[in-house]
Formats: C-alpha cells, structure tokens, sequence
RNA sequence: GGCCCGGUGGUCAAGCGGUUAAGACACCGCCCUUUCACGGCGGUAACACGAGUUCGAUUCUCGUCCGGGUCACCA
C-alpha cells in the first residue's frame, strides 16, 4: 500500500504539514514547573456546577505554579450543540470571578496565540494531523455503516465477548486495498478516518493519575474514530491534537474520562506527542430526595446542578467559590482561618492532595460559609449586591430598597462592621423578608403576642413608652427607660430576680422588651432594636406603638 | 458481562503500621444575653465486611459486598 497516494486520495485538500503547526505554536516561554491547563467544556448546555467545580481547579492548579490556564471550546458534535451554548459557559464563569488567562472569552471573542481555541475552527490542524498520520500507516479510512457497526457490536455480545469495538477480525476496512477504498470513494460512500492500533490485548499500560495515583490498565487495541463522517475529529482525537498544540502540561478532566487514557496515551504516541500528564477530578453528587441514594447531579432532575441557579438565589459569587474550595480541597478551611480576609483565589492548592472520592453537594454547608462571607462584607457593599441582584430577580423590591439607598444601608449596617456581626443573610434572595418591616411597602402589623404576656399589659407598655423613649439617647439611657417601665407595671429590670422568683413578676424586661419589639417591627425576634428605632424615627415608631397598643386593649 | 475508580460519624474530611481516630457543617445541651443571632464551653455520632501479612492494622495484600464510571461517527 502506498501511504502517500492514499493520504493524498483521502485528503487532497491538505497542503500543509504537521511541522507548519509545530512552528507556528511554539513551546510557551515559562518558568520551570509552571503549568498549563485548560478548562475545555462542550456548549451543550449551561455551566454546570461540576464544571464550575473543574474550572476551579483548572485555574488553581496553573496559578500556584506560574503557569497558563485557558478555556477552550469543543464543540465538535454539533447535533448537541445549543445556541447560547459558549456565552452560557462564558457568562457563568464571570459571574463567579473565574478567569482564565487565554482562550475564549465569550461568543465570537477570544485572547492568546495558540488560538483558535474553538475546535470547529481547527479542523485544517486536525486534518493535517490526520493525513500524515496516514501517510505513515497509523490510520485508515473505514466504509463500514452504522448498521454494520451495529451488527458487529451484536454478535459480540451475543458471543460474550469481554472486549467489544472496532478491532481485530472486526477491523474489515483496516485491510482494504489501496484501490477498493479509490472505488468506494468515487462512488461516494461516506467514510470515518479509523486509528490503526499496534497495541495487544496481553499487555498492560500504568500511568501516573496526579490525583489517584497509579492507574493500571489493559492496552488500547481498538482502532477508535479520529475523524467522523464530516471529517470533524472525535474528542479523544482533538484532545491529542489540541492538547499539544496549545502545550497543555496537565489535562484535569472528570473521572468518567480514565477508561479512555490508555488511548489516548496511544493516540499522542502515534503522533509522537509527549503525553501530557492527568488528573481525573471526583464528581459531585447529591442525594437523591426519593431514594436516599447518592447520585451524579442530573441537569434535569436538580435545578442546583446549573450555576445559574446559584445567581437566581442571589449567592454572592464568593460564597460559591468558597464552598466548592472546601470541597476541592481538604486543607482549604484550616488556610482558611489561618488567612481570613485574603482572596480565595491565593490559596496554596495542590492537586496532589484532592480527596478522589465523590463528594455530595451540601446546600446547607454553603449556607453556612455564605453567611460567613456575607456577615464579614461592609454595608456599602451588601447594599450594592443586593440592589444588583434584585435588579434582575426582584424588580419590585429594587424600587422599594432603592428609594432611599443611605437609609437601605443603614438598615443593612444593623449589628455589621463589628467584631462579632450577625450571620443571618446566606442569599440576597433572602433580604427583602429579613428588612421588610422597615418598608411601609411590605410592613404588615402582627401584634401576636407571646403567650405569657397578656394584652393588657403589653397596651399599657406600648402606651407608657410612646410617652418616654427619646432618639437623642445613648444606648444605654435608651434601655434604662425600658427598664424604668418594668416595675410600675409588675414587671422586674433585673432577669435574675425573675429566674429566682418568677410568680412575683408579670415578666422581666426581656417581656417588656418583647413587647415593643412586637409592637414596632410585628416580629418577635429582631437585631438590635435601638438600632432600629433610630432607622424607623420617632413618628414611625409612635405610630407603630400607637397602632399596637389600641390593638392589644381591644383584647 | 469485561475493564477501571471509589468506600473513615448524617455531610465534607484529616490520617500514610502503634493516635483518647483531628477539624468543619448539621444536631443536642450549657453559658453569655432585653428577643433572635453572634460568641464561648461541652455532647451524640465513624474506619463496609471477611481473611491474610505483622508483635500490632483505619493505614499493606487478597477476596466479598456496596456505590460510581466506561465499553458511540457524545463529550
């Protein structure tokens, strides 16, 4: 057989060779050590939280050594392929602060000089790649339909057969003579470029997974599809040529991915490649409501499993980041409390010590680190994010918070910007119901009070401090009126006493306290209510007081 | 079915042959406290199972079981 007239047969329009590609994608000038990843998902959908999750690490990984990390597009299958596919992917690593140094950066747009970074506008690279690869005998193109495949794939099963594919026996077209594939081609016949693969089935591979370890496995002896029918490559093609292009130093990619590097170790082999090196990342699960199983996230079934629905519920970027760190990495929370306050992005993160287990996604542990990043930020800037997030999800809500932003602020500085702030805010979602009372828009009166406190005494508490409290006062002369309204009516300033004695009381202070909490904001449970009142202003709060107290003495 | 990955409290996880088997979230209790939070202190709770190697196995080996992946002209 003639390789080269049949590489010419099979690509007549090809005129390059690999070696034009190789001069014009030179080894990057970096510092020994430093790596390069990529993040290279498929337009096929939004960004999901696993692939949030390997960007992650992607970019980690090239920083902490100096290295390069891009994105890449591989929207090689384009029956799958959706339409805002590369701006979902796009938009949502923005929205949560991950940036990559070269690649695409959005529909149509992309930086750095490895590019494209879109596999449909590689395919000259590919096709150059393929046809010298034919030239030197290592593929071949192949006739067989997918009903022969089909039948193939049959009758192996049928024999039991532990491995199945395109190989051996089965391997008809890898025998074809230089003019029966001429004849097909002229008359038409659509083909696959097919590898021809040297390995055997008695022989093993090991390579190094930088997560797992050693991994060992039978050798490829499947003469996989390097190009389809359309003459656009396979993944495992394209990752073999674009990986060496752009120099990918470490592929990171998901697990589901191991089965498949013993050829892909042949593949760069064959094409006298360095073989980058791997790192098979964990999924993330969920447990399932129905069955209690842990199971991959399903963009079906989990709405939690698309990035954006981390922005509709309005999680500030940074909780997100800092959570999935958690995951990704166990030393994370320790450098965490050893550095408080220093970007997420500075940690120290090493993919040798990534957990290779899958790990469930725990809303609730978000929460919690939410309310820490939230509790830690400046009232300026939670206003700011609320406003923005309510801008998009709650436009109604951005009216009212927006009205007054020095006011909104400063209901939003309650109890912060102090050693020990509250952590009640996990989501900006969550804010309109936690300062609602201080709009009229939302305010609605619910003067039910506590059980051991009776209406009677709660209409002559509300009535006495209308007539006393005084928004000029201290914090503390402010509670010492409160407390000066205990006794008269039966009720005791000192907690103590009533603890010791509590059927010589109606109440203590906390039940006064209570009750004016009630009759100013309708809710039992509030921040601190000095800072409150002085928000709400002395007409507002003689209103309220006024309002509550005729409905308690109503009964 | 073949091949491969994984299996420490409810969850995320330290651990690399000898530990009272860390820590975080969640849960419970106590303290602090004008409510709720915050904070502090304490508590419940784990090495899937069975062999083997060893003076000694959560750590090493094998088997079993369970979960996951993969076996496409999808990635």
């Amino acid at each position: 057989m003639d390789f080269e007239k049949l590489a010419d047969l099979l690509f007549p329009e090809i005129d390059k060779t690999p070696d034009y590609y190789e001069k014009l994608y030179p080894a990057r000038n970096l510092p020994e050590g430093a790596r390069v990843t990529r993040f290279a998902p498929s337009p096929t959908g939004y960004l999901h939280i696993g692939g949030l999750f390997g960007a992650l690490v992607d970019v980690l990984t090239a920083k902490v050594s100096g290295g390069i990390s891009y994105l890449r597009i591989e929207d090689t299958d384009k029956k799958r392929e959706i339409e805002d596919g590369v701006s979902g992917i796009t938009n949502g690593l923005k929205a949560f602060g991950v940036e990559f140094d070269e690649g695409v950066t959005g529909f149509g747009t992309e930086t750095g000089n490895y590019g494209p970074y879109t596999q449909s506008q590689r395919v000259e690279i590919y096709r150059t790649v393929a046809k010298s690869l034919v030239k030197q005998g290592l593929a071949y193109p192949c006739f067989c339909t997918s009903e022969e495949l089909d039948s193939i794939r049959e009758e192996q099963e049928a024999g039991g057969a532990d491995i199945r594919g395109y190989f051996g026996k089965w391997a008809k077209c890898r025998s074809l003579s230089y003019e029966e594939i001429e004849k097909n081609i002229a008359g038409g016949k659509s083909w696959v470029l097919r590898f021809c693969s040297d390995g055997s089935e008695d022989k093993r591979i090991a390579f190094e997974d930088m997560i797992r370890g050693k991994i060992e496995m039978p050798e490829n002896i499947i003469d996989e599809v390097l190009l389809k029918s359309d003459g656009i490559p396979t993944y495992h093609f394209a990752h073999c040529c674009d990986d060496h292009f752009m120099g990918t130093t470490h592929v990171i990619r998901g697990e589901e991915w191991i089965s498949s590097v013993p050829k892909h170790i042949a593949l760069f082999r064959a094409c006298g490649y360095r073989v980058p090196k791997y790192a098979h990342t964990p999924q993330v699960l969920k447990l399932d409501d129905e069955t209690g199983d842990k199971r991959k996230l399903s963009k079906r079934k989990d709405p939690e499993a698309a990035v954006s629905y981390f922005v509709e519920e309005g999680f500030p970027k940074e909780s997100l980041i800092e959570y999935l760190l958690t995951i990704i990495s166990s030393g994370f929370e320790d450098w965490r409390r050893a550095n408080p306050g220093v970007p997420a992005m500075d940690y120290p993160f090493n993919l040798k010590k990534m957990s290779s287990s899958g790990c469930l996604f725990d809303l609730v542990k978000l929460t919690d680190v939410s309310k820490n990043v939230i509790s830690l930020m400046k009232a300026d800037k939670v206003y700011a994010c609320v406003a923005q997030w309510a801008q998009s999800y709650n436009k109604d809500f951005y009216a009212v918070l927006c009205a007054d932003p020095a006011r909104s602020a400063a209901i939003l500085n309650i109890d912060r910007e102090n050693p020990k702030p509250r952590k009640d805010i996990a989501k900006w979602s969550e804010v309109k119901d936690y300062i609602s009372y201080f709009f009229p828009e939302y305010y609605e009166s619910d003067f039910t009070l506590p059980e051991n406190i009776n209406p009677a005494d709660a209409a002559a508490i509300a009535e006495k401090y209308a007539g006393v409290f005084d928004l000029n006062d201290d914090k503390d002369t402010w509670f010492s009126r409160i407390k000066d309204l205990c006794a008269p009516l039966g009720f005791t300033p000192n907690v103590k006493e009533y603890k010791a004695d509590p059927s010589a009381f109606k109440g203590h202070v906390g039940d006064v306290s209570t009750v004016i909490r009630i009759a100013l904001t309708s809710r039992k449970n509030t921040p601190d209510l000095y800072s409150i009142m002085s928000i709400l202003g002395t007409d507002e709060i003689k209103a309220r007081l006024a309002c509550a107290a005729a409905c308690w003495a109503k009964g």
